[in-house]
Order: C-alpha cells, then sequence, then structure tokens
RNA sequence: GGGAGCAUAGCUCAGCUGGUUCAGAGCACCUGCCUUACAAGCAGGGGGUCACAGGUUCGAAUCCUGUUGCUCCCA
C-alpha cells in the first residue's frame, strides 16, 4: 500500500506507457488479412501549434482507433501536416523580414530553401504535442503534402485533369489579397462587418446642366467606372435613356444602362459601374459589352489609370478623392454606414476583386457523383443535418480556382511558349516534345520554355490526402492502397466541409473510383464558456499542453469528450477536465482498496455471489449500450455509461458489498473474480483514458512484457439473459429508501437498524444479505402482520417495517401517509379513466393497454396499505 | 435577401417510428458525514407549464401550422 498514494499522478506514468508503446512498435501498421480500421489525419497547418479544436478531433481519433485496435482491427491512423501555403509563405517572409532579408531579392529556389528550413525546425511542433494527448498515430507512416512522392502525386494529378479537358486557364475576377500577392479562393474570404460610409456622387449628364446621383462605398473605383446603371422600371430615370454621364475626376464620358439587377431601394437607385473590381459589375459589363478598366496594381496601390493618384494605396485614395469631389462640389452628402468587407483568411487584408489569369478547375461534371454517394449514405455524415449544408454546396458548385501567385507550394507544370501559347507536361524534356509535336515549325528549344510562375492551392493537396497517404496516385496496385482504401472514419469541423470533405471524395472518386471514408464526423466548434469562440486574439484558450500538465491526458481527454455530444459546440470550461481528474482518482483508489486485501481460502460469502453475477451482467448490458452508441458516433454518451458503469455500479454498490470487514482478509474466488472484472472494466475504459489504464492493467496482475492492455482484446458482449439486473434495482431501491430513513432521522451508519418486510406472494430472499450489510441491520425479517409503532415505508408494492428508538412525529407519520394517498388516489383516477375510454382499449396497441392495467391494480395495493397504516397510526 | 438548424432543470445536453425507461443524465446547488480506498470523497435531497399560441389524436416534449428568440451557412 505505501506504493500506492491517495492521489493519481498521472506525469511520470504517461511518459513511461507512450514511451514504451513507441519502443514496442504497437502504433504501427502493416497491411494483413484481419480487417482494416483506418483513420487519416485531417493534416495540421505546419505553422500551428496545438490549439483546443485539435484536442477534441485528435482525442476523437484516438478513442475510435484505439477502440478498433482493441476489437481485433488491423488499426491504422495516419498523421501528417500539410504544407499551408499562404500561412507558411507569410511567416518565412516575415522571419526574412527580421533578419533584414527581402523575398524580392531572393531566387525561387533561394527562398524555398529558407522555407523548407523553417519547416523543419517548426513543422512537427502539433505532432510532437498529440503524443502528449496518447495520440497512437503509426507515426512511421508521417507524410507531409510537400514532400517528394505528395509533391509528384498532385503534378500527376493536375496533368491529368488537364488532359481530360477540365483545368482550363481563363480571366476571372478572382478574391486578390493585396498584402500576400495572391489570388484566394471564395472559401479563404472571411465577411467582416464594419462602420463606413455611403457617398453619394454627382454625374454630370453630358450636354444638360442636370447630374445623376449615384450612392458608393467606394469613391476611388469611379476612375474604373465605365456606365451608370438604373432600373429599366425606374421612372426616376425614363428620362435619361441614351443619354450619357461624365464620371466624376476622371471626366470620362459613360453610357447609362438599364438592367434589372438594380435594386431600385438602395441608394438612389442608380448604380455606378466598375467591371474590373466588382464581381456583380464585371457580370453587368459582359452583358452590356462595357469596357474594363483595372486601376489597381497587385499590392492595392493605384496605377496609371489612377491619373495623378497613381502610386497611391487605395485607402489614402479614398480619403484624398473625398476631399476632392468636395472641393469640385460633386459630392452630394455622405452617410454613415455598415456594410460587410471581405477580408483575407491569412492576412486580413481587405479583399481587392480583381480580375486576373488564372488556372481552373471545371467543377461541374466531376461533383455529380460526390453528392450522391452523399444524399445515399454510402458516405455518412454524423450528424446527417451536415448533408442539407453538402448538398446545397454541391448543386451550386463554381470552377475552383487552383493558382495561387506563391513559390512555397507544387508549382504549376505548365510551360509557356514564345508564341503565348503553353503545353502541360511533367518535365521540362517532356515539355519540349510536346512543343514539337504541336508546333513542329517553330523549332522552339529547352531555352524558349518558361514554366509558370504559380504554385497549386493547398487543398489541391489535401484532396487527395487519403489516396496520397498511401502512394495510390502514383502506384495505385500498391499493397498500402490496396488494403487501407477506403478508410472507414474521417473526423473534422464542419467548417471544412467544402474545402476539404467534399473535394476528397471527388479526388477518391476520380482516382480509384471508390469513397475515400465511409463516415464523416463532423465535431463541433470550441468555444468558451460564454460562447465565444476560441481563438488567439481574443486569449479565451487554454493551452493545451498546460491543461495536460495539470488534469493530466486522460483527464482532459474525459473532458473534452465529456462537453462534446456529436455536431454540437462545445462551450469548453476546465471544470470537465477537473470531472475528468477526479474520475482517474477514483479508480485509482478503487484500485488501492482491492490491492490493499489479504487474500484467504476461505467459503465465498452469498453476497459476494451474487455481487459478482450482478456485475458481469451490468457489465455486459453496458458493452451492447457501447456497441450502438459507437455504431451512431454517440461518443460522449458511450463515456458517461463507462463513467457511471465505473463509479456508480462497479465502486459504489459493487466494491461496497464484497468489501471485507476492516482488516479481515478477502476469500480467493472473489478476490480473483475482482480482479478479472476490474481488468474488463480498464479495457472498455482504454480508448478513452489509455494512461491510466495501461497503469492498473500492469498493476493488476505480473504481466509478460509484451502484454500490453493497448493491444488486448475488448470484453465480447453475450445475449443478456436473466432478470438479476431487474431485481438487483428493486433492491437497490429498498436500500436507498433504508438509506434515506437513515438521513432523514439522523441515524448514523454504526448504529444497526432492525428491518421487517412484510411477506407477499413472490418474494426474492437472495440479495437479503446484500441489504443487511449495505444497510448494516442487526434483523432482517419477513412477518405477516404489520408491526406496531414502527416506521413503515413502500417500495414499489414491498412493505418494509423499521422500530425505532427514537420516537417518531406521530403527525409527521400521518401528513405524509395523507399526501402519498391523495396522489395515488389521483393516479388511480387518472388510470381508471384512461381504461374506461373505449377509443383507447380499441386502439392503442395490447402492451399499452396491460401497463395501464397493472398500473390500476399496483395503485390500488398501494392505497390499501397506506389506508391500513394510517390507520395503525390514528 | 435566400437556405438550414435549434429552443427540455441554474449550466451542458439525452429523450428513436406519438403510449411506464415520460419528464431523464452529468455538472452545479442544498443537508448530513474527515465511516479505515478515495473530502479530487461518502450517503441523501430539492429543482422543469418540455419557448409561446393553435391544431391533429383516445393520448403530444415527440406530428402539423403560426409567433417569438437564438445560431450557422450562402449572397
Amino acid at each position: 500500500m505505501s506504493d500506492f498514494p491517495t492521489k493519481y499522478n498521472p506525469k511520470l506514468i504517461e511518459e513511461k506507457w507512450y514511451e514504451k508503446w513507441m519502443n514496442d512498435n504497437l502504433f504501427h501498421s502493416e497491411p494483413d488479412d484481419r480487417e482494416p480500421y483506418c483513420i487519416v489525419i485531417p493534416p495540421p497547418n505546419v505553422t500551428g501549434i496545438l490549439h483546443m479544436g485539435h484536442m477534441l478531433n485528435n482525442t476523437i481519433q484516438d478513442v475510435l482507433v484505439r477502440r478498433a485496435r482493441m476489437q481485433g482491427k488491423n488499426a491504422c491512423w495516419v498523421p501528417g501536416t500539410d504544407h499551408a501555403s499562404i500561412a507558411t509563405e507569410a511567416k518565412v517572409v516575415a522571419k526574412l523580414k527580421e533578419e533584414g532579408i527581402d523575398k524580392k531579392n531572393l531566387t525561387r529556389d533561394g527562398f524555398l530553401s529558407h522555407a523548407w528550413m523553417w519547416k523543419e525546425k517548426h513543422g512537427g511542433i502539433i505532432l510532437e504535442q498529440l503524443k502528449k494527448l496518447g495520440a497512437s498515430c503509426d507515426w512511421q507512416r508521417t507524410r507531409f503534402t510537400m514532400e517528394d512522392a505528395l509533391y509528384e502525386s498532385v503534378i500527376d494529378v493536375f496533368i491529368d485533369l488537364y488532359n481530360k479537358g477540365l483545368i482550363y486557364r481563363g480571366i476571372r475576377m478572382v478574391n486578390w489579397d493585396p498584402k500576400a500577392l495572391t489570388a484566394l479562393s471564395d472559401e479563404e474570404v472571411i465577411f467582416k462587418e464594419q462602420n463606413s460610409k455611403l457617398y453619394y456622387l454627382k454625374y454630370k449628364i453630358e450636354g444638360e446642366d442636370n447630374y445623376v446621383i449615384v450612392a458608393t462605398t467606394r469613391p476611388e473605383t469611379i476612375l474604373g467606372d465605365t456606365a451608370v446603371c438604373v432600373h429599366p422600371e425606374d421612372q426616376r430615370y425614363y428620362s435619361l435613356k441614351g443619354k450619357n454621364v461624365i464620371v466624376p475626376i476622371a471626366n470620362r464620358i459613360v453610357p447609362i444602362i438599364f438592367d434589372e439587377y438594380v435594386d431600385k431601394e438602395f441608394g438612389t437607385g442608380a448604380l455606378k459601374i466598375t467591371p474590373a473590381h466588382d464581381i456583380n459589375d464585371y457580370a453587368l459589363g459582359i452583358k452590356h459589352k462595357l469596357d474594363s478598366i483595372d486601376i489597381f496594381n497587385d499590392n492595392g496601390t493605384l496605377n496609371q489609370f489612377g491619373l495623378h493618384y497613381e502610386g497611391m494605396d487605395r485607402f489614402e485614395c479614398r480619403k484624398k478623392i473625398v476631399e476632392d469631389l468636395k472641393e469640385e462640389d460633386l459630392l452630394f452628402k455622405e452617410e454613415d454606414y455598415v456594410n460587410k468587407i471581405g477580408c483575407s483568411e491569412r492576412t486580413d487584408a481587405v479583399i481587392e476583386p480583381k480580375l486576373s489569369l488564372q488556372w481552373f478547375l471545371r467543377m461541374e461534371d466531376i461533383s455529380k457523383e460526390a453528392l450522391r454517394v452523399v444524399e445515399d449514405d454510402i458516405i455518412k455524415f454524423h450528424p446527417s443535418k451536415f448533408k442539407n449544408t453538402y448538398r446545397y454546396w454541391m448543386e451550386n458548385v463554381k470552377d475552383w480556382c487552383i493558382s495561387r501567385q506563391l513559390w512555397w507550394g507544387q508549382r504549376i507544370p505548365a510551360y509557356h511558349l514564345p508564341n503565348k501559347e503553353f503545353v502541360v507536361a511533367k518535365t521540362r524534356e517532356e515539355a519540349l516534345r510536346l512543343t514539337n509535336e504541336k508546333f513542329p515549325n517553330e523549332n522552339y528549344t529547352l531555352n524558349d520554355l518558361k514554366q509558370d510562375e504559380d504554385v497549386l492551392d493547398t487543398w489541391f493537396s489535401s484532396w487527395l490526402w487519403p489516396l496520397s497517404v498511401f502512394d495510390g496516385i502514383r502506384y495505385p496496385e500498391n499493397k498500402d492502397i490496396k488494403y487501407y482504401y477506403p478508410t472507414n472514419d474521417l473526423i473534422t469541423a464542419p467548417e471544412i466541409l467544402f474545402f476539404w470533405v467534399a473535394r476528397m471524395i471527388i479526388a477518391g472518386l476520380e482516382y480509384r473510383n471508390e469513397i475515400p471514408f465511409k463516415n464523416v464526423y463532423l465535431t463541433g466548434i470550441v468555444r468558451d464558456k460564454q460562447g465565444r469562440k476560441m481563438s488567439k486574439s481574443l486569449g479565451n484558450s487554454p493551452d493545451p499542453i498546460e491543461l495536460i500538465e495539470h488534469y493530466g491526458a486522460d483527464g482532459v481527454r474525459v473532458g473534452m469528450l465529456m462537453s462534446s455530444p456529436a455536431g454540437n459546440d462545445l462551450l469548453f470550461d476546465q471544470s470537465y477536465c477537473e470531472q475528468g481528474r477526479n474520475f482517474s482518482n477514483k479508480i485509482w483508489n478503487a484500485l488501492r482498496l482491492v490491492r490493499g486485501w489479504e487474500i484467504e481460502d476461505s467459503p465465498q460469502p452469498q453476497h459476494s455471489k451474487i455481487a459478482i453475477e450482478w456485475f458481469k451482467a451490468k457489465l455486459n448490458e453496458t458493452l451492447i449500450e457501447l456497441e450502438d452508441d459507437f455504431a451512431k458516433y454517440r461518443l460522449s454518451e458511450s463515456l458517461m455509461k463507462v463513467y457511471k458503469l465505473i463509479w456508480d455500479d462497479f465502486c459504489s454498490w459493487y466494491l461496497e458489498i464484497i468489501k471485507p470487514a476492516y482488516q479481515k482478509p478477502i476469500d480467493r474466488e472473489t478476490y480473483n473474480q475482482t480482479i478479472l472484472l476490474f481488468e474488463d472494466l480498464m479495457k472498455v475504459l482504454h480508448p478513452y483514458m489509455p494512461f491510466l489504464t495501461e497503469e492498473i492493467y500492469h498493476i493488476l496482475k505480473e504481466r509478460k512484457s509484451n502484454d500490453y492492455i493497448m493491444i488486448s482484446q475488448l470484453p465480447i458482449s453475450y445475449r443478456k439473459e436473466g432478470s438479476i439486473i431487474d431485481d438487483f434495482s428493486f433492491v437497490q431501491e429498498t436500500i436507498g429508501a433504508i438509506r434515506q430513513v437513515r438521513n432523514e432521522k439522523n441515524i448514523a451508519q454504526k448504529i444497526p437498524l432492525e428491518v421487517y418486510i412484510k411477506v407477499s406472494d413472490n418474494d426474492n430472499k437472495s440479495f437479503d444479505t446484500i441489504i443487511s450489510k449495505l444497510c448494516n441491520l442487526s434483523v432482517l425479517e419477513y412477518i405477516s402482520d404489520k408491526k406496531d409503532s414502527t416506521l413503515s415505508l413502500m417500495v414499489r408494492t414491498r412493505e418494509i417495517f423499521i422500530p425505532l428508538s427514537i420516537t417518531i412525529n406521530k403527525e409527521d407519520e400521518i401528513k405524509k401517509l395523507k399526501e402519498d394517498l391523495k396522489y395515488y388516489q389521483g393516479f388511480k383516477q387518472s388510470v381508471e379513466k384512461k381504461l374506461q375510454n373505449e377509443k383507447f382499449i380499441n386502439s392503442a396497441p395490447e402492451q399499452i393497454v396491460f401497463n395501464e392495467r397493472q398500473k390500476l391494480s399496483d395503485s390500488e395495493q398501494k392505497i390499501l396499505s397506506l389506508t391500513q397504516q394510517l390507520k395503525a397510526l390514528e
């Protein structure tokens, strides 16, 4: 006992076991003839550090993987990171800047070597932190989206899709990040509410003294205006048909066009059209064949079309142009206005819609099958409500802009030729061959080929993740991909349902004609107690590593799981971790109790025998319920069931029953059985609390050096039979009722009580020794008559009498009995009413009617006995 | 503006195809206990017009309609 402190200390234990598991290579998986169970990790960003979202996400994955492993499956959890082109490039640029190096002065290769150095130094942080959490990833399979095999896979896919005619190059309005100097996808733009101003500008009508007033939030873009648009049915502007207006400051003459797109209610009902700088204007520009004047440089300053504002930043220019407009009396008025502004997810710069030449993937056709497999539940979403969101996106899918104007990423394998044409090929040599095939008369040489400067969107790597981690793109017949693919479960956040999940489904179907995973478990967002999203800027996120230090990884895992029913946001509070830690301690102390017993070869007491029988049934019942919970991905409920099985059923009931008197030995049979039950409990708990359970597993018994709980088999459930669980719950109610008497009458546990039970036809006396033991009874007898001057109580329909040495308050007892009587009389009446209703008798199922009859007879019996008790008292 | 979802105890949530698992769990709270595994504990207890208003039904937290409030997604 001296080796076992009263408080469980996770620190050393967790380090010890993780190291042993690693040394014995228990996380590693190779294809064999067992059923595979595979999860690929959602690759965390290589720039990141572990946050609470990762903790939740990876705890769930580890629970699923560990459980599968203990079910005898060949479990494989593939870890890795993605290269996060924009975020990483931004970090590297910033770091170089600190060192006085400007990216512009570096060559592409020079910059990339800095980026790789940065990656080597910082890229593995999250993965190392996951080890502290207990994650049983197959670290030998760790992948990175920029490593050679995965890089090549991305390039192969690009070439293949290009050759299939699915990738094209085109001018489009893209979301331009003027800080990162790259295009962003729609999903990388965050709309934020902002207080701004609505300016009302005067556009003079050509040849008249009149003007049209146009409202805009972006007066600086007037320099790119090529029309003013009004609604064709707007009476205010009927007279303007066929006329032109003069753009203020630019003094350009532009037409007034009519289109139903315009909202008559907004502003003045007249809209300025700037096709180069607004997505809607762009569409109108095409429709009405307007010119498109781009007034910005890539970095958000004005170009030569910005006239005398050239070189000025767009926001500076806005201020200046408003002043100038005022001066020229072209500003009619300005008013406060709240609108939503698109900002870069990574750099927070205000997005500039910009026309540019980009690479796109045609999405419409390849999305169809990906929608169907989710609609038909071939891939199941948990919770299923996300099917709606998925459908909406897939039915309105837009072409995917896959190029980024960066260096850190897979460089687009397209080679531009002096004749403005290009070829797509894996190598420069191959490109030249293609070129000469295509343009045999030009006699181009290698020096004429210029590779595209852009890299591919990071998601264009991640969408291959379930394939590329097994090298399934380059070698589709290799044994890993054939064995592990399709993977089983994907655990991720709903925010990236489209970014990532949908695209993985598309890629899987395209390249293996098979779904990439069977289930998608969508976790909630981790929020603080006030419901705010946890973020670095708010500083409301606890440091996960500190949490682990404080509560133990097991405690934190329990805390995360307890607070997170599937798909719900999780209002995280450290008290959940505290609950997890307390649970560790509870189990630890149960171990201390059991290990402290001295064993003796004596006959097994009856109460222990029954307790073992009951607890086995209870364990079995829980195993069955857990199977159902896991089938439905209800992890927090499953954990709660194990929690209660251990805390309530095992500790509070089972151990209290079999516990020998102080300093008395326990019989060998009960002891052995208890060790086995304890071991089973630890196995069931292991997926949730891997460290504590491994430790206890080894304290319960001497083990061989290669015997670990993490690779043991989960207890297997059998068909439920017998009524011991129901019988025992009646016993629990009885004990509870007697304890309540003790509590109310303030009788200490050490004072023995006498209890008399009124005989009935179906008394089951086999649990009586348990009642006597747990209630500390000196007498437990069955009597045929009621006992006078005793306290009486009812458990279900059984009457119990307890003689008390202290005087009982007659008045109180009568009052209580009368209240009970009134309740049961009312209850009986309502049941009778139901039974007298012919429609009920005719239309309700037989079982329901039978139940009602049962209720009636039970209540009658209660009323009878209550009446008798009252009579005896009065 | 379009779409989706949610509303049950102080908090976080279960509650399946309407009917004894029908009002439940954990935490928090209250009372009494330092009982010899555990005060990070033990025993017991209180607490909800199931958002509101209608409807369907023999019967509604559960199905339908509307109202209110909140959340998310898209524009």
